[in-house]
DNA sequence: ACCTGAACACCGTTCAAGT
DNA sequence: ACCTGAACACCGTTCAAGT
């Protein structure tokens, strides 16, 4: 008796190979070996999945999925903080997140919608649209890798040739459909370069933005004889 | 007339590596295509080199070496800041450095080198060893990816097992000659694990220590109106 | 002491077919 | 519409030899 044949489909595919991920690996974690997991031929995950980058992007999307929504009725501080912690726990469930998640350089939907979310928080918060622009930057890494390259164009501009204004005119309208965060931010900023004062998206610029904040901090720490054991009260 | 043969040495491997990594990416970066740069056969990098791991953390060693020693008569912030700037201007002269930082797990003499040094700046610098413990923590993802490992024994502990104590004191008694900064700070927290009231090497508490260092300074920079305009003057 | 050659058990992905 | 099979051009690493 023949069983009932399930047809693989994308969510099948990438909720599969989470599972799999998760069990034995990023390393191990081959198209062959998710197709044998699925009882399918390796060629046969390729309908779903144009190849195996685009599968590390679908895992990403799962990842995402796991993280709780901004808590409401907060201070924006505790807003971040929940949220952060909330994606470190899901990057903890699966250990081979935070590496994937570095190598990530295309902007998917996911990716993108949850910028613009973690964006929203800081403006809600009543940030400018200057500080929240570095405010990412600096987070970035603590949130996990790629915010870097949302605002930093240089990796997009690898991706895609140069676009004539009108097209970058009607992206950008586009865009601000689905995430007005991102948007009012990167208008901002490109004012910025306009003017020639601020700093529209200077990578060094926001390095140094990043550490300092962290070395003014440890200062302040210091200067106050900051111990863990009154941390901890 | 046949040339006079050049032996291949461990030195000679790593630097190839590096530069052809430079050249062609670290993905294309293969023993075999390593092998056919310096014209000679896949296994004859086996005697100077025991598998690829090695040869990435050898390659690791010559970044290591590319960054500046900590520049004296200065307050710690400006050597910090320095040597962070060093750090980061290595890494940018290799763009696949950061990518293999971030899969390097072994604590290798070199990295131990750098960890002490680092270290150093900041006991120097006058902090406590507590303060500086949970600050080297903090600033790993500035630093690069690999600090996080060096007071949380974790992945220590996955590759090696467990020690009988005199083993443990005679392990430490020679880590205090090579990395006495280290040794401070590590001898420190296990004190502060004993009085289970400081966080010794909670790698949460670290996380949010780091994160509210960073939430803290977005903080008060907005109470005062902070521009990248203004910070530019 | 150092390098070689052949072989093993894997990869991701193509192409042209099958049902 | 969806899956298959065979093949291609690669990997890292072993082992037993060569000079």
């Amino acid at each position: 008796m023949p069983e009932k044949r399930v047809y693989l489909n994308r969510d099948r595919v990438l909720r599969a190979a989470v599972a799999l991920a998760d069990e034995i690996g990023i390393d191990a974690l081959s198209m062959r070996r998710l197709a044998q997991e699925l009882g399918v031929v390796p060629m046969a995950l390729y309908k779903h999945v144009q190849n195996k980058e685009e599968l590390l992007d679908g895992m990403v999307e799962v990842i995402i999925g796991e993280i709780d929504a901004p808590v409401v009725d907060a201070e924006w501080k505790t807003v971040v903080r929940e949220r952060v912690l909330s994606a470190r726990r899901a990057l903890q469930r699966h250990p081979w997140a935070r590496s994937v998640l570095e190598t990530r350089t295309r902007q998917t939907p996911a990716v993108l919608d949850y910028m613009d979310s973690f964006t929203g928080m800081f403006l809600d918060g009543g940030l400018s649209v200057d500080l929240t622009h570095h405010v990412m930057h600096a987070i970035g890494g603590r949130m996990w890798g790629f915010t870097q390259e949302l605002f930093d164009d240089s990796a997009a501009r690898k991706a895609a040739p140069p676009m004539p204004p009108e097209a970058q005119a009607a992206m950008m309208r586009q865009m601000g459909d689905s995430y007005p965060n991102i948007l009012a931010v990167a208008m901002a900023s490109a004012h910025d370069e306009g003017t020639a004062v601020g700093h529209g998206c200077d990578d060094q610029f926001e390095f140094e933005f990043a550490l300092d904040v962290m070395l003014d901090g440890f200062e302040r720490l210091h200067e106050r004889g900051w111990s863990s054991r009154r941390a901890a009260v």
